[in-house]
DNA sequence: CATGAATGAGGTTTCATTCAT
DNA sequence: CATGAATGAAACCTCATTCAT
């Protein structure tokens, strides 16, 4: 390993040093209430390191969702292209899980999405990362589709436009995540999140098929 | 109508007038970056005087939740006292119906909800205002599961926890408005909220149908 | 009675009624943090009302030192006027008696005099307002020396200016006054002021007799 | 010298040249119309930075009396240490002097004073703050006090409790500030507050002495 | 005369960002 | 590369004062 690939690591590392901390700290106090010297803190780390590595606190947050995409895309990826046998049920179980485990990874991601919608953060943001983010969610949105789009080839589900029924999934995972997140406002401290996600994947099961 | 009567209309108008420039205003530019300059000016008001109707920033964007959490139950009620026989399908039609509405009276219903939950946000409200938006919700989801009990009994829908299905429709809506918006970053202009809506809860309807 | 001499008494009444207020929420408050809205309240009148009577905020303060030396000139004269012999140490005991009731007439006579002395509260005073306050003050000033001037001339008293005397006993009043209150930064509740000024003006009384 | 102690060092020149700022500006024009604006300019440095070294506008200005008291305890613990004889006019004429000294240090430390007693303005300050002003003011009490203790003893002094004394002396001080800046009302720009200061302080001399 | 809703200038304070060290 | 003190623009909010009723 030559010295400039030990330099590029090293950099890299403490990207992913500062973002989890700006995970930590954006998830505690939200986005506006959390400033740049409280992440640099929980970083351990000074105000003026953080725009060494990223332009501006937009792009900072926003790199966030990048890694959360990117744990996405994995997953789904290992699950299209698995090669046993295709059983309706089972997929949408396994989707389910992933889902589950990708709010486990990083339970920002829904508030991450809404904030990115802001056209003014995203201005803010690099040509780059934006073409990234892009690239990123239409990806993972195609690789759940194919999934779906065995599914109707065999006969399974019913006749719907595979990427349709993976906007539903994601529709049904943002939903429970923010609606149960939402409710605490009502019961303060109760959270049935597992719970919800496995019966409204349940009851999507049923409904897609044939 | 005496005097007192006429001045209370008068400041729940001026009270609405400033609800309805802010909501415009915070769909806009989000909830940071509209100032309360902005809404003032959007109000044709001076910004001093959105003090005399509303405590403070948070208060005023949180009455914009109040104000949707009434009309969602309002239509609700309207539901669950209808007289004509129940048919499974239709109920879950009007009920799909009902939460288009909502998003249509008011777009921002989620993201008001995503705002609320910072602790931060919610230590700056007046109790009465939290009270009442714990009631409104609280509220809303009990109406909404006296439809889905009623399914139950007559034996049309799965047997499934009432308050546990009307989650679920909450989630579906939260999910699909949130999910739409967010694909903006993908295919910029294109909407496609209704048919998506539309999608999702045949799909549900056909899932908790026995 | 005319008819305008009646409008004059009411109108003088409802400034008597106004400083009362405005005595009490200073007192209570302070300057800064007593707002206009409060002294309309506690006189139970609009806050436009007020400025039917004084002009604005300070003139509203400032007329309340010159009820306060108006009373100290009151009593100050009958106590010059008085035709009983002089008897030094008496003298100084009334003298004593006279600033202590002054103070419980209106204990912020201090902070009052403090506040004027601000230039720019002065800038914003009337002209016969201002001319007012130096012609009380001044006055005050002579009738005590009067007193002292009388000691010296029996040869009761040390053979100072008399003006110099009376800006003592002002300025052992007033320190006194100023002491008491600062000290209950010290002892909480605790407060000396009697005594401290019985002390202070036996202390005095002994100093100034030949 | 290790970089540690010279960043505090700097840290505290920093403070002080704030303090100072605040000083003149405080004094020209009061607390309420300075502006921390005009403190930072007048400082030459920015509003923001003002914020790094206190807390709030109060606590500014609440320290310029921790930095007075603290040049009156060194002052008086010189006079208490002092092992020459003790002669009652000398201590009299000392103790005279000190408080004048204070006076010149900051002419402000009874505006200060005032000032604090606001239960608005100690809110606003740290604990800390609040147990140094105590510490400090009691102190300062408790030296001076100790000298009245030797002249009573010697049998110099006449049998009054010498906190009561000592009380006196901070109340003719106090007053003959006061009053001198207050006369300004009535004799503009004359100030005869040395003259009046040795008076008063050769009256109580006298008034003390058996 | 009295009202009190509305004004809007101006205050305090925060915090993303910069830059000399 | 890293620091962190300093910046200064801009936000929220207050409140003395006005004026139409």
């Amino acid at each position: 390993m030559g010295i400039q690939e030990r330099k590029k690591r090293e950099r890299e590392r403490r990207r992913q040093q500062i973002m989890v901390a700006a995970k930590r700290v954006f998830s505690v106090r939200g986005f506006n209430k959390a400033t740049m010297e409280d992440i640099a803190k929980e970083a351990e780390l000074s105000p003026g390191t953080l725009y060494l590595y990223f332009k501006n606190k937009d792009e900072l947050f926003s790199s966030l969702s990048i890694r959360i995409l990117q744990y996405l895309n994995l997953r789904l990826e290992h699950l299209v292209n698995d090669e046993k046998e295709f059983v309706a049920d089972e997929r949408i179980g396994e989707l389910r899980d992933i889902m589950y485990d990708v709010y486990e990874f990083d339970p920002l991601i829904l508030i991450n999405m809404f904030h990115l919608q802001s056209s003014d953060t995203l201005k803010n943001l690099s040509p780059q990362l934006l073409a990234d983010l892009k690239e990123l969610s239409r990806n993972s949105l195609n690789l759940m589709s194919k999934i779906f789009d065995e599914g109707i080839k065999k006969g399974d589900f019913i006749d719907k436009h595979p990427v349709a029924l993976a906007d539903i999934v994601w529709a049904i995972f943002s939903g429970v995540v923010l609606w149960e997140e939402s409710k605490r406002l009502i019961d303060d401290d109760k959270n049935y999140l597992k719970e919800t996600l496995e019966t409204a994947f349940e009851i999507f099961g049923r409904g897609i098929r044939k």
